[in-house]
Parts: C-alpha cells; sequence; structure tokens
DNA sequence: CTATGGCACGGATT
DNA sequence: AATCCGTGCCATAG
C-alpha cells in the first residue's frame, strides 16, 4: 500500500497521498494503530510527540492546546457537541488494554473482540488488580447465550476467596454492556437489567416481581396464572410480559447488535471497540454531547526535526534510504492529520443530526444518506463511505452500534411498525400494519412491511394470536 | 380466498 | 461498477 517512486515528481507524491488518506480513512482505530505501530519502528524519521493532559480534569490532549470541554465556552448551545480527538487507550475505562493480558488465547489486540474482552475493557477500570483472575475466570466461563455457565461458588472455591468477593467482581460484569452478562441465569439477567433500566425510567414494578417470583410462568406465557399470582387482571400480566419482552433480554449475549438474524448456520456476535465514543456533559436532557474520536496514539506523530537536518550529512550509501523515510514520514503525517480532520468534522454533523437518535433511541433516527452529508462537508461521497465503513460508535446508553447505522434508512419505519405490533389488540395483519404506518406518514407498501417484519424477527400475524415472546429461537 | 414469503426487477446508494 | 433496498408479481400454505 506504501507506493514509493525512484524519482519522486510532484504528481506520484500528490496521489500516492490520496491513496493513503483514503485507505487510512476506511481503517479503524485498531487497524489504524498497528498500521502506525510498524511504521513507528521502522521509520527513523517519523517520531511520537507526547501529549499532555489538561491540568484541570485530567483529559489527555491530542493536538489541541486548550482541553475541549474545560474551556469551552459558557452556555454552549444544545445542539453544538463537543468534539475532540482522544486516545484510545483512555477509551471508557483508563488502561483497559492492560487486562487483556489475562485472558488466555488472546495475545494480540483482535481486530474483532470476544465478547470476555469486549466486557473486560469495560470493567477493567472498576476492577482492582487483585480481582482480575475472577473477571476472567468468569468471562471465560461464559456460554453462547452470555450467561456464566459456572457455579460462582465454584470460582470463589478455586481461587480460595470468599465468595462476596466473586459476587461483587459478577456485579460489575452484570452492569457491563451487554446488560446482564454473566448473570447465573436468564432470570438474573433481567433483573439486572430490570434494575439498570429503573435508573433511567421508572420500569412497572410489577415487571420486578413478575420475573423474580414468576419466572417460569412467564416463560410459558401463562398469563391467567400470571395474572393471579400478581393479583392483577390476565391482560395487565400480559402487558407486564409484554414490557418485559420489549426491553429486556434474557440471553444477554444475542441480538445485541444483531447479526444473528436471517437463521445463519453460525450466529456470530461481534463487538467492536468504539471509534467514536459519545456521552453527555451532563445529565441534563438539553446538555451538550460530548464526542471523542479515538485515535491510535496518546499524543500526535510528526518529521523528527533532528533527522531532517541530518538529511544533508547522510553518508553516501544511505542518502537515499534516508531521503526515501522521510518522505514516507511527511506523507504519513499528513495522511493523519487528513483522517483525523474528516472523521472530527463528520462525527461532530452526526452528533448534530441525529442528537434525537443518540439521546432518544432508534425512533428518533434520522434517514440521511451518506451523498447529503458529503455535500454538507464538501467532500467526495466515497470519503463519508469510507469514514463510515468499519467503524463503531458508543452511545451515552453504551450501546455499542456500528456507524452505518447513523444512516439507516429504514430504521424509524421498522420501530414504528414494532411500536404497533407491540400495542395491538388483535393481531393484525401486513395489509393493515402498512396502511397505520401510512397515516403516521411512513408510506410503505406491504410487501416491504413483511420485510420489515421478518428483520426484526416478529411473527406473521395468525402466529401472534398469543404473544410468543422473544428470546431463544 | 387471504395472508405471506420467494424471486426478480429497477432505482437509489455506495 | 457493485450493492442494497423497496416493491410488484406469483405460487402456495392455511
Amino acid at each position: 500500500m506504501l507506493i514509493q517512486r525512484q524519482t519522486p515528481s510532484l504528481r506520484p507524491l500528490i496521489t500516492a497521498h490520496l491513496a493513503q488518506t483514503m485507505t487510512l480513512l476506511g481503517l479503524s482505530v485498531m487497524e489504524l494503530q498497528q498500521q502506525i505501530d510498524a511504521e513507528l519502528a521502522a521509520n527513523p524519521a517519523l517520531e511520537l510527540v507526547e501529549g499532555r493532559r489538561c491540568p484541570a480534569c485530567h483529559r489527555p490532549l491530542v493536538g489541541v492546546e486548550a482541553c475541549p470541554v474545560c474551556s469551552r465556552p459558557p452556555h454552549l448551545a444544545a445542539d453544538e457537541p463537543i468534539v475532540f480527538l482522544s486516545p484510545r487507550q483512555d477509551f471508557r475505562v483508563g488502561g483497559g488494554v492492560a487486562a487483556v493480558e489475562d485472558l488466555p488465547d488472546d495475545n494480540a489486540i483482535p481486530e474483532v473482540q470476544d465478547l470476555p474482552g469486549y466486557v473486560l475493557r469495560q470493567v477493567a477500570a472498576e476492577l482492582r488488580p487483585e480481582d482480575r483472575p475472577l473477571a476472567a475466570h468468569i468471562l471465560t466461563s461464559l456460554d453462547d447465550d452470555g450467561l456464566l455457565a459456572v457455579p460462582p461458588a465454584e470460582i470463589a472455591l478455586y481461587h480460595r476467596v470468599p465468595l462476596a468477593r466473586v459476587n461483587d467482581v459478577l456485579r460489575l460484569i452484570q452492569r457491563a454492556d451487554p446488560l446482564g452478562v454473566g448473570s447465573p441465569s436468564p432470570q438474573e439477567a433481567l433483573l439486572v437489567q430490570l434494575e439498570v433500566l429503573n435508573e433511567t425510567r421508572p420500569a412497572p414494578p410489577l415487571a420486578f416481581e413478575a420475573v423474580r417470583r414468576c419466572m417460569d410462568l412467564l416463560s410459558r406465557h401463562r398469563y391467567q396464572e400470571l395474572g393471579r399470582a400478581l393479583g392483577v387482571s390476565s391482560a395487565a400480566a400480559r402487558q407486564v410480559a409484554q414490557f418485559i419482552s420489549d426491553n429486556l433480554n434474557p440471553y444477554p449475549a444475542r441480538a445485541h447488535w444483531g447479526e444473528i438474524r436471517s437463521g445463519d448456520s453460525a450466529p456470530v456476535n461481534v463487538y467492536h471497540e468504539p471509534d467514536v465514543v459519545i456521552s453527555r456533559l451532563e445529565q441534563r436532557e438539553d446538555a451538550p454531547l460530548v464526542v471523542e474520536v479515538a485515535t491510535p496514539l496518546a499524543g500526535w506523530l510528526r518529521v523528527n526535526p533532528l533527522f531532517r537536518e541530518a538529511l544533508p550529512q547522510a553518508p553516501a550509501d544511505k542518502s537515499e534510504q534516508w531521503r526515501l523515510d522521510l518522505e514516507r514520514a511527511e506523507l504519513l503525517v499528513k495522511c493523519m492529520q487528513q483522517r483525523n480532520h474528516t472523521l472530527v468534522r463528520l462525527a461532530r454533523r452526526l452528533a448534530v443530526l441525529q442528537r434525537d437518535f443518540i439521546l432518544q433511541g432508534d425512533a428518533y433516527l434520522q434517514p440521511i444518506t451518506r451523498a447529503q452529508l458529503a455535500q454538507d462537508l464538501g467532500v467526495h461521497e466515497s470519503t463519508i463511505s469510507r469514514a463510515v465503513s468499519d467503524k463503531a460508535v458508543q452511545l451515552p446508553n453504551g450501546h455499542i452500534i456500528p456507524m452505518s447505522s447513523f444512516f439507516d434508512r429504514s430504521r424509524q419505519v421498522r420501530t414504528a411498525l414494532k411500536m404497533l405490533i407491540s400495542q395491538e389488540t388483535t393481531a393484525l395483519n401486513d395489509n393493515d400494519l402498512a396502511q397505520l404506518l401510512s397515516r403516521q406518514g411512513y408510506a410503505v407498501a406491504r410487501r416491504t412491511v413483511a420485510k420489515y417484519r421478518a428483520m426484526e424477527g416478529i411473527l406473521p400475524a395468525h402466529l401472534r394470536q398469543r404473544l410468543p415472546a422473544r428470546g431463544a429461537p
């Protein structure tokens, strides 16, 4: 990929620049870091300048003088997000990378993370070092559903620690994303999810009761008996069950960022490290968004000035090699700047356009296209395409989604569809659903409704008479 | 006969 | 140029 010419006229240099900028843009942070590390090791002309940290909030400063958060103008408008570069290691969890060593069979930083690695990264910061082996043990003992396959007591015994300590670690893990992961049972996974959900928006109190006491009735859809057990009507019981199946997932590892529909033989869940992390400056609803664009380095790259000075005095046999090194270094530095610039501008624009989606979820996703954004930012469409592809974004609610979700044209309609079906009294057929949707302003054909249903894993009308819960296929 | 899923086509998007 | 997506038509299951 590194194009070099013996006679570097300006022309090939420019095309090389373009070519490399493009390739770098299409890389995720993880992949990029590997490239950079390799180049840093191989090229003496390249130099890494360590970044400083903000004296006030300790945030690492990459390529900026003043901390973008602490020095922001007061009373920033809500739709004006704070966007800045942030080194990957500082992401979400401080020094999380170090903990990966604790996992067996996980020597390098994997391109696609498995579930254990993904969870470990999240909890690493809050984990006391002496508890790491416990966490590693727990995470390597997960089954395909993300549930703990061995009893906690066994882990405690193995490490000769009190059971309470294992449970503490377990609690930490359960509250990581995907929520409820590491729970010994679906029941406990649901309870954890309910607790966390309850912190942001109140969940029906009956839901706790139902999960805690009537798990078996719930999973067998015995709403009559469930109602009786809870002391409410069977209709109310159904509502509770509906709420649970809509908002909770008894098998945390499934249906996370849903690669696992369409009856594929190999249900592969992939977890990406985020390339962009979005959070809220404050808990207030109208607080500005804080958007961190991951860079592979805790500092910035530049051409080593000493190397440049020394170039004229190069020994005759090395002179050509040195010149090439310098060229490569300059190229890479330029390309990195370009990449960061593009990514930051893209992230800012997305944060503005999709603020409602970021904060309030799928129903508010605006159907935008990459082409539109390309126009907005004054770049070529393929630039946006590359910038978006293979990138992952972490939302304030902790979910990690592919950046391409921001351009999902049908998500809004699909959630509207889900709403309709969850609120239906009698099972509506696709035709009726299409009509209702068009009344809400979503004009879609009957055939399309069927497709959306399939995407969401919703059964056809005649099989929906008795609400079947989502979950195990 | 009705509701649904498969296949294929054309236009939009990447 | 390749791919994705919504849609229409048609076979078929219920």
